[in-house]
RNA sequence: GGCCCUGUAGUGUAGUGGUUAACAUUUUGGCCUUUGGAGCCAGCGACAGCGGUUCGAAUCCGCUCAGGGCUGCCA
């Protein structure tokens, strides 16, 4: 793959690559990318999904697509559903290879059966709350429970009436009995089945105990045969666990590799505040394209390739780190521009009438589909006595370095005509139209005689415009950091500009062809997809990242310095 | 107070005993241009600190400092 190919090794590279010198796995390479299904996928993900089904290609080996399901408490189908589609979406493919933990569940329970029957574990009656108090502190060891020592015979009695739904939710754990003493918390004593009495979104209400996090994982991992078990940062401290269990069981031992998570700035990415969004009406959905969500950012017009080029541009390392957002808009121009079909629109239209031109003629200007790609090919533009430019590129009293137009100036109108602006009609004070000539001969947009203009405008022909709704999106949050502020709700920090619609836009005929999702640039303003809105009567468009603006720079300076003087 | 992890330009990464410490982004100039887009050229900008080992340390060792994680019957 072209753009997402990394270009330097990353630390869990060398491992693999070390692994495969030394024969380790017999020069295997299996992944896995396991989400709970309890929550839409983010670009963090997407980041473990490149690295997870990236190593996979790169190495020739193999990667699952597995469901990480043993809490039946917050999971949902529709989230397994929206999982597998997003992961497709991005371009990756897991074959035959979709599995779920719960479809393990039988495995696990009788690997349980063997750790208890070896004395490894063993079935406490102590509430959470106790078993809380016994843990212990950072500093002080915890302290054996009373029913630690419970013989085999009644530790498989128990456990097994457990599973047969004898005790209440709560009444009765199964423990690891490891050491209530150790400095690494996850080592005193785990709980490694809990009861909850709860329906399962997949097994229904076969069980009535389910398996916890680091009793499952490595199991999971080792039944699919994985090599390289590869999670975020905050379970370093479960790795000792990890390996405790599967030696303890004695099984097929995979090896986990952590690290650090993506932040990104001017957005959050933890599911919890971003069910809270969700659900608080702070956006409209989970795929809402304001959401750092995997499908926000298609319904806001990133590419896939653009997903996997930043996550592959990024790194991986295991330092925590924060991205700038203004990475990811560049890494989305960066493909965008390759890829997508150019036009134009006008956001907030100001009306241009060619005095010197025919009132019925309509002439078809050649424009080119995309200057990055000459296969795209040109299409034709109509042009008419009546047209549309944007409201920004007229000024009545032109600041230095405005080169658009203004009155008695001459620019060119992209690929029609140099025209001259004559006069300028108001209402109540406000600019509503402008008089303007062009030059014939420069139909095209050169000039004979060579003589140059300043700058080039789009424009839109008023009796063949199509009316649009355009949505305009920015950064959610108006602080770079907003999850990370002391004594302050993230959402306090919550953009209210994040989404602007403009109702009266005016473009040109050919988006009339275009299909939902569909991206596009708009020339001099940005890149664009349709939204699914869209219908026979409404043509809705969002923006998914502006054009870098030089102008907007300059104008900005100028102001600042204004200010100062 | 314990254990684990991590410190390289503003940001993200590379660098594995000898390099003018690299790349990308940001930013500042300039060139080019029928998108003030794209592209091209140049510039600014970093090894957390202190010791040690060594002819030589961003790299190895020690200490200090700083940041992150760990006390769910969540994952």
């Amino acid at each position: 793959m072209d753009s997402t190919s990394h270009l330097t090794k990353d630390f869990i590279r060398d491992i693999i690559d070390e692994d495969i010198k030394n024969n380790k796995y017999s020069g295997r390479v299996h992944t896995r990318f396991p989400p709970e299904p309890n929550g839409y996928l983010h670009i963090g993900h997407a980041k473990s999904i490149c690295l997870n089904f990236g190593i996979a290609e790169e190495y020739k080996g193999l990667c699952n697509l597995r469901f990480d399901d043993t809490n039946p408490s917050k999971e949902e189908q529709e989230y397994v559903r929206s999982i597998k589609e997003n992961v497709q979406w991005l371009g990756f493919n897991w074959e035959d290879r979709l599995y779920f933990a719960s479809d393990y569940f039988d495995q696990m329970y009788g690997y349980a059966l063997q750790l208890v029957k070896d004395g490894k574990a063993y079935v406490d009656d102590l509430s959470a709350k106790e078993i809380s108090e016994c843990r212990g502190t950072l500093t002080k060891p915890g302290v054996n429970s009373p029913y630690r020592d419970r013989s085999v015979e009644e530790n498989l009695d128990l456990f097994q009436r457990m599973k047969n739904g004898e005790f209440k939710d709560g009444e009765k754990v199964l423990r690891a009995k490891i050491d209530m003493a150790h400095p690494n918390f996850n080592m005193r004593d785990p709980i490694i089945y809990r009861i909850l009495h709860a329906t399962h979104h997949n097994t229904a209400d076969k069980w009535c105990i389910y398996p916890m996090y680091d009793w499952a994982h490595g199991l999971e991992d080792s039944i699919e045969n994985i090599t390289h078990s590869i999670c975020t940062l905050e379970f370093e401290n479960h790795r000792p666990l990890y390996d405790w269990f599967l030696d303890a069981l004695g099984v097929y031992h995979p090896q986990q590799i952590e690290f650090a998570r993506l932040n990104l700035t001017y957005t959050v990415m933890s599911k919890r505040m971003l069910l809270e969004l969700v659900e608080g009406g702070c956006v409209n959905g989970w795929d809402d394209p304001r959401l750092p969500t995997i499908s926000g950012m298609r319904k806001r017009g990133y590419s896939p390739s653009s997903i996997r080029a930043f996550c592959s541009r990024i790194g991986v390392a295991k330092v925590n780190s924060m991205v700038d957002f203004d990475f990811l808009e560049h890494c989305v121009r960066d493909d965008l521009n390759k890829t997508s079909p150019r036009f134009m629109g006008v956001l907030h239209p100001l009306k241009v009438v060619i005095e010197n031109y025919p009132e019925d003629k309509v002439d078809e200007m050649k424009a080119i589909n995309n200057p990055e790609d000459p296969d795209a090919g040109t299409r034709k533009v109509p042009f008419t006595k009546e047209l549309y430019i944007e409201q920004r590129d007229f000024m009545e009293d032109p600041p230095k370095k405005f080169y658009r137009l203004a009155p008695g100036r001459e620019i060119r109108f992209r690929y029609a005509y140099f025209v001259t602006c004559n006069e300028v009609i108001k209402k109540n004070n406000k600019i509503v139209e402008l008089r303007c000539t062009i030059d014939p001969a420069t139909r095209g947009g050169n000039a004979p005689d060579g003589r140059k203009v300043k700058s080039t405008i789009h424009w839109v022909s008023a009796a063949h415009a199509i009316d649009a709704e355009v949505r305009l999106y920015d950064r959610l949050f108006t602080v770079d950091n907003p999850a990370g502020q002391k004594d302050t709700d993230f959402k306090e920090f919550l953009n209210p500009d994040a989404l602007e619609v403009l109702k009266s836009c005016k473009v040109e005929p050919a988006l009339q062809k275009l299909k939902p999702f569909d991206r596009f640039q708009f020339e001099r303003i940005g890149y664009f997809c349709i939204d699914p809105d869209t219908n026979g009567e409404k043509l809705v468009i969002n923006r998914t990242v502006g054009l870098r603006d030089t102008w907007a720079k300059i104008q900005k300076k100028q102001q600042q310095t204004k200010k100062q003087n």
